[in-house]
RNA sequence: GCCGGCGUAGCUCAGUGGUAGAGCAGCUGAUUUGUAAUCAGCUGGUCGGGGGUUCGACUCCCUCCGCCGGCUCCA
């Protein structure tokens, strides 16, 4: 099963002439192209179209740009907009497009992917002009909100083997209130960085001495986890699951079998000898998985089965690409192999998208979209299995309502696949969930099942994650709650806050009372203002404070604060029902 | 892996070819406080590692490691 590793995208939010603010961003990249022509020598261009929140332009230039450049080439595209030069479309033939492109040895090879017969154009304001297809706006003087906002290699047309151009990134709007929104979007998202609030939260940590991509979960990040998996597990049990724990490692034999170490052995770690065998430590789950199921004979009356694991893996990823929890080195699927007769995959298919569904509204996303992807050109498994499998899909996001694109041809080799993609609170896109045939592994584990007619037959597969891995969904959750965790998985729950010393034993005493009743709760014994008590708390993010004075203690009312500032006194009892009904419900 | 930027105390950051600083946190003491920062003192650093240049390197150079932004990759 792969991994699903979409990263955020900020959405379109401000989308709302999707075709206008196109033109707009593309026509500011192209000025942005002729101010860097403007400022510096033997600028070789290559393209620079708009994308979803802004543009780039990709040139390769002697001089390096930095971000310290920003500000003098914001400057020049602001005098291009003040010279209100108009964007004008030529019409021209290859040859004319060729001499017009001399030196530019990227433009020329753009320019030769253009189809013969094909119209060509170029687009020119001022003394800039740049091959493109257009359209652009009338002219510079339109353009009124931009900003420059990253600066980073990036291969020519994406090839690893190309030469790295230089891309700088940059937004616009229509307006100051927008691109101001939008900067502020930014803003929102970087403070809710899962790298940043990790360390301030006190959740997780990652060490230069163990290494990079490997993931220390501290108390409180431990904590919610342990909630997390626990909830998965009791869900699980309750869908119809049963739980498997398999090793680590395993012989190279068994990877030869699944084909891992042909088809994905860079991303395997080097074996370690044991008696004479390479064993290798497991980048996935499923081979111990089947070979459960391999371990008796099973019927047609067993199946389905449906067994998931929380399955430590073992990836290398290149050093570039390790982000935080979001892409890591060793991480936790919530893997889950489901066993079933061709009879039955409708209905599994459809339980699984029920299933995460639900699991993905107890988190607070509400909006699920899917992509699927449907047969390679290079596949094994029979084709009327694929149309079954396709059917399948189809109806199951049909019948839980859930809108999908359908990827023609992007399924891997052994199957097709459903990845679902959620929303969260500040309106970033994750791709979640995967659910995959595979036509491949059966076959090559020579899985069985023996059929009503008493001949064997092949089981289906299905690979299928809710979360994929635990320390990406766990970094996402982080971000999508902005650290401040609902009651049900907050690692403190309540804070006691004394006003003085004198109230020092009875906070001990309430926290008592609430530890017995299962509430995670912590006493802050410092001296100091209460002022500060409460900021440290909310710095912390405790959903609820409880201040404790004279006056709570002589009428045994409890003076609750919630970390948006509320406050209500009530009883120890009432309090107490209050944070069970928060956990229950999972508000 | 590639391009660029960066690496100074637990955290956020200042600093400079001449023996390392602040705020917060921590510790100690004073304070005993009513809804987002009480005061004072103290502790805390091989300035990412290694090598070089230099009378002298946190500072300049090389190299390795790591982080950040991207690219690429993710059967």
């Amino acid at each position: 099963m792969t991994r699903s590793n979409s990263k955020r995208i900020v959405c379109g939010l401000f989308m709302k002439n999707e075709t206008d603010l196109e033109m707009l961003r593309h026509s500011t990249a192209h000025v942005m192209a002729a101010a860097v022509c403007r400022l510096y020598n033997d600028v070789h261009l290559d393209i620079g179209p708009s994308t979803d929140d802004g543009f780039y332009y990709d040139f390769d230039l002697t001089d390096r740009i930095t971000p310290d450049d920003f500000h003098k080439i914001e400057k020049e595209m602001k005098a291009i907009v003040k010279e209100d030069l108009p964007f004008e479309r030529l019409e021209v033939s290859r040859a004319e497009a060729e001499s017009m492109l001399v030196g530019q040895k990227y433009k020329l090879e753009r320019l030769a992917d253009i189809p013969e017969g094909d119209v060509i154009t170029f687009y020119q304001c001022g003394d800039f002009f740049d091959l493109c297809r257009g359209p652009h706006l009338e002219s510079t003087g339109q353009i009124r909100a931009f900003q420059l906002l990253s600066v980073a290699g990036s291969y020519y047309r994406g090839k690893e083997t190309n030469p790295m151009l230089q891309r700088i990134n940059g937004t616009a709007f229509t307006n100051d209130k927008q691109l101001g929104l939008y900067l502020k979007q930014l803003e929102e998202a970087k403070k809710r960085d899962h790298r940043k609030l990790g360390t301030e939260l006190d959740l997780f940590s990652i060490h230069n001495e163990v290494g990079p991509g490997l993931i220390h979960w501290h108390p409180k990040g431990a904590r919610i986890r342990s909630i997390i998996e626990e909830f998965w597990r009791q869900e699980h049990f309750r869908n119809g699951y049963e739980i498997l724990y398999t090793p680590h490692v395993g012989k190279a034999n068994l990877w030869e079998t699944s084909g891992h170490l042909n088809f994905y052995a860079e991303g395997m770690y080097a074996p370690m000898e044991i008696d004479k065998s390479d064993y290798y430590v497991r980048p996935m789950n499923c081979p111990f998985h089947i070979n459960i199921y391999k371990s008796g004979l099973r019927s047609y009356r067993d199946l389905p089965l449906r067994w998931a694991e929380l399955g430590t893996v073992y990836r290398y990823e290149k050093a570039g690409v390790l982000h935080g929890l979001l892409r890591v080195r060793g991480f936790t699927q919530d893997d889950a192999h489901i066993f079933c007769t061709p009879a039955q995959i409708e209905n599994e298919v459809k339980e699984v998208i029920r299933f995460s569904n639900t699991i993905w509204k107890t988190f607070g996303f509400e909006k699920i979209t899917a992509y699927l992807s449907t047969r390679p050109e290079k596949a094994v498994g029979e084709q009327d299995r694929w149309d079954q499998a396709i059917v399948s899909l189809k109806s199951a996001l049909e019948a839980e309502g859930i809108p999908y694109e359908v990827d023609e041809g992007g399924g891997a080799f052994y199957g097709p696949k459903i990845d679902l993609k959620i929303k969260d609170a500040i309106g970033r896109e994750w791709q979640m969930s995967t659910i995959q045939f595979d036509f491949n592994l059966p076959e090559r584990f020579d899985l069985s099942y023996i059929g009503e007619d008493g001949e064997k037959h092949r089981p289906y597969m299905v690979h299928r994650a809710l979360f994929g891995s635990i320390e990406r969904f766990f970094g996402i959750l982080v971000e999508h709650y902005g650290g401040a965790f609902p009651a049900w998985l907050a690692p403190e729950q309540v804070r006691v806050l004394p006003l003085s010393e004198d109230q020092l034993d009875a906070a001990d005493d309430i926290a008592v009372q609430l530890r017995k009743e299962d509430i995670r709760v912590t006493v802050d014994h410092k001296s100091g203002k209460i002022g500060a008590k409460i900021r440290n708390a909310q710095m912390d993010k405790v959903p609820y404070m409880l201040v404790l004075g004279a006056k709570e203690i002589e009428s045994g009312m409890l003076a609750v604060r919630d970390r948006t500032g509320a406050q209500e006194d009530m009883t120890l009892i009432d309090f107490i029902e209050k944070i069970k009904n928060a956990v229950q419900t999972k508000a």
